[in-house]
DNA sequence: ATTGAAAATGAAAATCGTTTTCAAATTGGA
DNA sequence: TCCAATTTGAAAACGATTTTCATTTTCAAT
């Protein structure tokens, strides 16, 4: 019982998703892959995201707008890691900080619910908005 | 100029919102809506729905299935409020703790990014899910 | 009470992102 | 080489939401 083949496809789509510095869409990643392989389907995009995603290698999260982003999982495997989402602008960044941790610990003593962080969004005002 | 004209539909609308407990869709809005007045149109549902979110009557949060949720933000509104998704069963809890507090400080003190504590929802597992 | 312009309605069509279907092509072990 | 399992891509289906548009409703001015 096999259960995975090697194809150009495939290797293709992961060698693009491990050049990406931040997180992407399906969409995004359609439109480079297309740089290198007009032939590529989207589809096979998709099936492969959902794949590497059934597989941990990449971790997803739903943005406000429905459509959902995603990272490579080492990339954001460390503890403390989430996203602050600017609701006016759209702006999304990156963090990484203790408080997390914190908040993290209380969930899981207090509430009994175990916080998977990579996948943390938080909504607000970014700094430019506010002014 | 005038830019809202009461109507039954408004009306109905907005007090089987007030009846609802937690969260709801659009999509179970209409069928609770539906049970009362079957000639009311989804449409007009999504028009009050979006509506009320610019007004900030509703807050509007996504699903990790894309779908988005609303809740009466007076029934949110005091800080510390915000959403356990299991991403296992799907179960959404509510919790109000003084936690998120301390996280909506130090994202304002160290990364100038004011949290709205009403669009937090935080992913990990619940205690049946971990068993 | 009548008028009329602005706003709201609902059905149908359009849109957007994603998944399913299916026939053809590819993979890789025997 | 052969062949069954798997993968592919185009097209169709899908589900949630938005847009279009002709019709109806609201409400302030008369």
């Amino acid at each position: 019982m096999r259960d995975s083949y090697k194809t150009k496809q495939k290797e293709l789509i992961e060698r693009c998703i491990k050049e990406c510095e931040r997180e992407f869409t399906v969409k995004e990643l359609f439109a480079r892959l297309n740089k290198e392989d007009q032939t590529i389907g989207l589809t096979t995009v998709y099936r492969a995201v959902n794949g590497l995603v059934k597989n941990h290698a990449l971790s997803k999260s739903v943005e406000s707008d429905g459509v959902p982003h995603y990272r490579l999982a080492e990339k954001c495997e460390h503890s403390g890691h989430c996203l602050l989402k600017c609701e006016s602008c759209g702006k999304l960044t990156h963090t990484d900080c203790d408080e997390l941790n914190v908040l993290s610990k209380h969930f899981a003593n207090k509430h009994h619910f175990e916080v998977d962080q990579k996948d943390i969004t938080i909504y607000g005002t970014c700094e430019e908005c506010r002014m």
